[in-house]
RNA sequence: GUAGCUAGUUAGACGGUCGAAUUGCUUUGCAAUUAGGAAAGUCCGAGCACAAUAGGGCAGGGUGCGAGAUAACAUCUCGUGAAGGCGACUUCAAGGAAAGUGCAACAGAAAUAAACCGCCACUAGUUAAAACAAUUUUGUGUUUUUAGAUUUUGAAAAUUUCAAAUCUUACCUCCUAUUUUUUCGCAAGAUUGUUUGGUGGUAAGGGUGGAAAGGUGGUGCAAGAGACCACCGAUAAGUUGGAAACAAUUUAUGCCAUGUAAACCCCACCUUGUGCAAGAUAAGGAAGAACAAAAGGUUUGCCCGACCUCUUCCGAUAUACAUCGCUUGAACACAUUGGCAACAGUGUGUCUAGAUAGAUGACCGUCCGCGACAGAACUCGGCUUACAGACUAGUCUACUUGA
RNA sequence: GGAAAGGUGUCAGAGUGGUCGAAUGUGCUUGUCUCGAAAACAAGUGUUCCGAAAGGAACCGAGGGUUCAAAUCCCUCCCUUUCCG
């Protein structure tokens, strides 16, 4: 789990983002992100009614959460951005959602160094 | 042993690393706790909050065999009745159609109501041109895939009827033409028989329909008929048993009247509305308009009743932000007493999720039968629906085998 | 979390107990018109199963019930849409 600060919590902010971030897609998840005057980086997870029941979608967050929990320290500041779930993503297992969200950040360039991306 | 019936239990286990929420101690950190039987559907019933209070009447809504349980109930328990099952047992929105209104297509002579055909008696008239009916011959046209037998079984209490089953048989690649046969319609002819009107009686028959004025059989009669009789059914009253629903039985009535109330309705009982996105944490102060009556507003769809000056700014004033509501409760476990039971009382013990973009997880290892349905959002009591596998109990039921 | 509305032929959409497999438009097929097409006009046309054919049976989101009879009335479930900050 997130610590309380790293997470992105009003409505508001939600829409903010949607409005004037840029957009990734991949096959399963897509990304939109936002630079912000905050120092720390904040993250959101949404996943929709389409994506299953309760059980699923729960097992869903829990799992793009401790992906992006072993990113964090490797993140650049002064960023917002929301993670999106799509329909097709039931059949994924733990290691794919984590390919996919390096290949994501990879390609909006949120990370700090380059280094970093070859250790990882 | 096989197949069932009823009542229940459980819902992978253990260890390690890294994280999240709440609480406590201490503030380095440590410790404890952290999702279900349905948390689901939101279908009922309550608590709780607000609407000045939650009042009266009507409308609207709900429930509907009896008694009990409960905070309450469309819930539960024990009974009654009906239906199903060989049985253990299961299922049932199960008041009123004689308070009134509405509806009942098609078919049928006739549909809630006694008339048409028919049958019978009396009376007037007619004697075969004509009409009707049956049988048959000829001509012509159209259409068509089945027909028969018996026994068995079941239903209506017996005669009889209906239904199902079984058996035999016809057709079976398609199209066209011709011939024959059968059925039906039309036209013409032959033979045989009968004839109409009126008044009265009658409700047997007219096989339709979900439903046809109690059913079957007999006596009786001009023809008939609960007109009378036997059995079965129905209705009413009484007696006995039971707390009651109701059951048993006796007597009387020739029978008073189809179905539908999950159509309106009647009877009995219950029912104010909105839902934690309820609501509370700010009471007050200043300015302006109005001041009686009238008008207007609020409260439930309407009426009564009740209540009320209104607007703006300041006030921690704000992106619905923070705190409370929020978890000790009609709570849970065990023992015991009362009760057939639902359940209630008493005693002892326990504190057992409380998040707010929303925690209860991710990865690794070991074991097994390889893990179904499924995620709290104010809280309880039920109902309904989804569900892999494993297990338990019963003086429980049926059949088979053995002693 | 709470509160409402709806589900009918390919599509839209009427039908609130009886001659309703279901009006009407749209789509599709055929014909007329034309050198050919469009438009217009006329006729036909739902799906599945059984059958040689004539024809018969089932289907109004799914499953039960009430009724002689249910797309319509009642109950349970499934799906879709809308509203409340």
């Amino acid at each position: 789990m997130l610590p309380s600060q790293n997470r992105l919590k009003k409505r508001k902010e939600f829409a903010y983002i949607y409005k004037n971030g840029k957009k990734i897609n991949s096959k399963n998840l897509s990304l939109v992100f936002v630079s912000s005057k905050k120092m720390e980086t904040r993250i959101g997870i949404s996943v929709s009614n389409k994506v299953g029941k309760a059980v699923s979608r729960n097992k869903i967050k829990r799992q793009i959460r401790e992906v992006t929990r072993f990113f964090l320290k490797n993140l650049k500041n002064h960023q917002n951005f929301i993670l999106v779930a799509k329909p097709s993503i039931t059949s994924c297992c733990f290691e794919d959602i984590k390919k996919e969200v390096f290949y994501l950040l990879n390609k909006g360039n949120l990370f700090k160094n380059e280094q970093n991306n070859k250790n990882n």
